[in-house]
Order: structure tokens, then sequence, then C-alpha cells
DNA sequence: CGAGGTGTTGACAGTTTTCAAGCAGAGTGG
DNA sequence: CCACTCTGCTTGAAAACTGTCAACACCTCG
């Protein structure tokens, strides 16, 4: 993989926001990146640790989980191609909670020197970062309302469409489906269910013809009335108004 | 009240983190501070609204909150002296969630003009509010945890010790009790229960001996017992660890 | 073929919400 | 001082939602 083709999704990212002038852009592609190929469940990072690089998404899923209670696993965030999930390992040293791999996965590592540099010297570029990691918490924000006030099957619903608007807009969607390889345990982690009643709004979803999961692939088939039965806004997603 | 009193806890706060040299904090104290006085309930900003200045809070508590389907309210964070709960208006320019008060308060508003030439001429102090944002996230991330994962009494048990101890770390605690204006409707929108429920369950654990809840001060009977209960652990917080 | 992961189902138990009502205290105006 | 209102807290009973347990079908892969 060139150096161009590692940083296209990111770039493609920063500029939506942020004005990247060309030495902005050269920058990044001189930015010493260790790709690696991850499998599905592999770890990047765990709590407790103290990473010397972050990571960049190229290919695939990562996302970030934390074990709560007695053994029961919530996820906090999905990240999709140009997303940096521990761009905040920068600033908090210690990691509260751990990042790993969904599905296969394409993985650029950028050690923390390097990135501090650039944060420092291209004021432009640690602005997008910033923002960055603002709209994850944004998305944080929204899931709590939706763990919190939603009912399973409007959290699943809701949770699909905001994966589906993400994926739109970096081009990853193929008209109104997309891939995302999950299984139904894993959005039971995600939206804070039992996998049995997991099953059971998956089916009702199914039965009433809003969407559609097969094989590491959903499939919006009403998206209007999906979008009623998840009380769906994209305004928290701060995406170009353009798209 | 001067300009030393109105940046203290926000500079205390600051210098925790992150090396501020006297120049720094000349900066601080010379920026443009409007202080207000607000009563319970008043909106600070709304979702929709653009934001031109951000409000750091110097005496008191503000709540984000965002109003989910039907008219449910879900409160997701809780500010103290030294936060500044709206700094993502910078460089998110749409509020995608309302911002207000709990109980009295004083704020400051800084323009984002010179807000925004701080953090370009003072790289420690953008570092340290990029820093700060980055731990609210890190709350927001265990509030979906909480809200996720954990049963409503846990919930409760979990979000008083999180206020204890944030508020132990600003000072502002006595003994094992500190003030904290917010009634139980407040909370169970903070939690994600009915009014009803958490009257339950702060029954429950007053009768268990674990904490009081008394108009507007919260009292922690038996800390260890409640530790348990609430699956607390402070990693989270990102504080100093010499607190 | 067997093993393990994933999806599915039924019955039951537990948690939480909703509805409806009553109580206590603070503040108001007559 | 006494209604009166308002807000916040409390209670009970029924309904709704969700979790747990146990079992089985299906598929892939070694």
């Amino acid at each position: 993989m060139t150096k161009a083709e590692i940083t296209a999704p990111f770039l493609k990212r920063l500029k939506v926001s942020t004005e990247i002038d060309e030495e902005d852009e050269r920058a990044i592609k001189s930015l010493p990146i260790v790709t690696k190929q991850m499998a599905n469940g592999e770890a990047i990072a765990s709590i407790g640790d103290r990473p010397s690089a972050c990571c960049l998404v190229i290919e695939g899923f990562v996302l970030r989980s934390k074990i709560v209670g007695v053994g029961q696993r919530q996820i906090m965030a999905f990240h999709q191609p140009g997303d940096i999930p521990d761009l905040q390992s920068l600033f908090l040293h210690v990691m509260d909670h751990d990042v790993s791999v969904l599905g296969n996965c394409v993985l650029g590592f950028i050690p923390h020197t390097p990135l501090q540099e650039l944060i420092k010297h291209r004021p432009n570029i640690a602005q997008a970062l910033w923002r960055d990691t603002l709209t994850d918490a944004a998305i944080f924000r929204e899931w709590i309302c939706n763990v919190g006030q939603r009912d399973a099957t409007s959290r699943v619903a809701h949770l699909v469409l905001e994966l589906y608007t993400r994926l739109k807009a970096i081009g990853r969607t193929d008209g109104l489906s997309f891939s995302f390889p999950a299984t139904q345990a894993l959005f039971a982690d995600a939206v804070g269910t039992s996998v049995v009643h997991m099953n059971r709004v998956v089916q009702e979803l199914r039965n009433q013809g809003l969407l559609e999961f097969d094989r590491g692939r959903i499939s919006i088939l009403d998206e209007t009335k999906l979008r009623k039965a998840a009380d769906f806004d994209a305004l928290y997603l701060h995406l170009d108004p353009s798209l």
C-alpha cells in the first residue's frame, strides 16, 4: 500500500471540516505509518495500557468497549476507515477502555511523537483532529440517549441508521445496504440488551419490513419507517451539510 | 468579582494536567469574561443554536441534556466550577443538545474570538482544553456503560460516586457529603429511569445505609459498600493521581 | 464426523414503567 | 392566620419490557 492509499480516507475526512493546505497534506503523507492486517476480535489496546502510538483505521471496523460488572461487555463506539479511535491516548495516557478489531481490518499505526509534532506545527490539522474527537463525543452523547430513553427496537433502528449515515458519508454504502461484520451478540453489547432479546428485536424489524440482517450485511428496506421508529436526526453527527 | 476569582477554578483545573507558565496565566486572566448570575433551569444554549461565546462555570452546576422521542429528557452531563460545558461550540458550530443551569449559578461568558486566539497562540492552553474535552468524552463513555449495563440501583450509586469524586478533586466536598441541588426527577433523567422507580432506588440505598439524599445535599454513609454496589473505578475520570 | 459459533424458540422470572392517588412542605394571597 | 397552589416525594397495583435458562437447528471449519 502506498502512503497515498493509506492516508486517503483520513485526508478525505479532515478536509470535510477544515482547510487543509498542500503543506498540511504533505506533512500527513510523510508521517511514519506502519500498516498491519488484523483479524476479528484482536486487541489493539486494552484498559490500563499506555500506548505509544495511535491507530488509523484504513479498511474495516474497530470498536471500543469496556467490561462492566461481572463480565458484561458494553460497546461504546464503532469506528470506520479514516477514524483514529485512540487519538485520546495522546493526552490521556492510560487507556480507560478496550479497543479491538471487528472483522478483518487494515490499520496504520502512527507513533505519538511525530503525531505530537504534527499537532504542534500544523494548527489546521490539530484543529481538525480536535474537531474529530468532539464529534466522537457527540456520538457518545447520542448513545447515552439511545440506551437511556429508547426501547430496544428503537435503539437498534437508531444504531443502524447511524452506521448507515456515517458510512454513506465516506462512500461505503451500496444503495440502502452496507457491509458490517457484526453478529447479533455484538449488536446486543452495543445497545445494552441480552442476545435473546436482540434476536427478537431483529425479527420484529424484519417482519415489519424495516430492515434485514444477513451475514455481515445490513439492508434498510423502508428508510422512512425506520427513521420514525428510530427517532433519528443526523444533526449530532456534524457531517458536511453538502452530503 | 475580580478576574483572579473568576478564573481561579479554571486555572486550577488546567494546571492539574498541563504545564501552564506565567504568560499562559496572564493570557487567561486578560480574557474578556462577562459574568452572569443565573437561576435554576435557565437555558444557556439550546439545540440548533450557534453560540458565539463559551460559558465557564464559576459557581454552581450546569447540565447538558437532550429531549428524546416524545418529550422524555436525557441528561448527559453535569458540570462543576472550572468546566466549560460548551467548549465544543468553538469547532462544532451548531448545538446538538441543550445546556442549562442547575440551582443558582455564576457563569462567565467568553466570546469565541479571543478564545480562538488563545488557542492559536498558547499551545499549552490549547492542549489542556483539548484534554478537558477528552475527559468529558471519557465520562460520556462511562455513562453509556452505566445506562447500558447496570441496574437502576448501581446506576444511581455510580453517579453519586462520580459527582463526589469530581467535586472532591476541586475541594467542594465536606467530608463524605456534598451539596448538589438536584431533585429525584433530575436524577431519574440522568440515569434513564422513571421518577417513581428512582424514588424506590433512593429509598433502598437509604435503607441499606449507603447514602442519604436530603434537600440538595448528598451524603455517603458507607463508602466501601457504595463503591461495591456501584462497580466504581475512578480511572475514567483521569484525575491527577496525587489526589 | 465433531466442535464451536450463531441464530432461534419457549417458558418463566425479574426489573422497570405506567397510572393513579395521597402526603408533606414552601410560598402566596386573602 | 388560613386556605390554596405548587412542587417534590411516596405508595400500591397492574402492565409492559427485558433477562435468564434451557434447548435445538443450522452452518462452517478443521
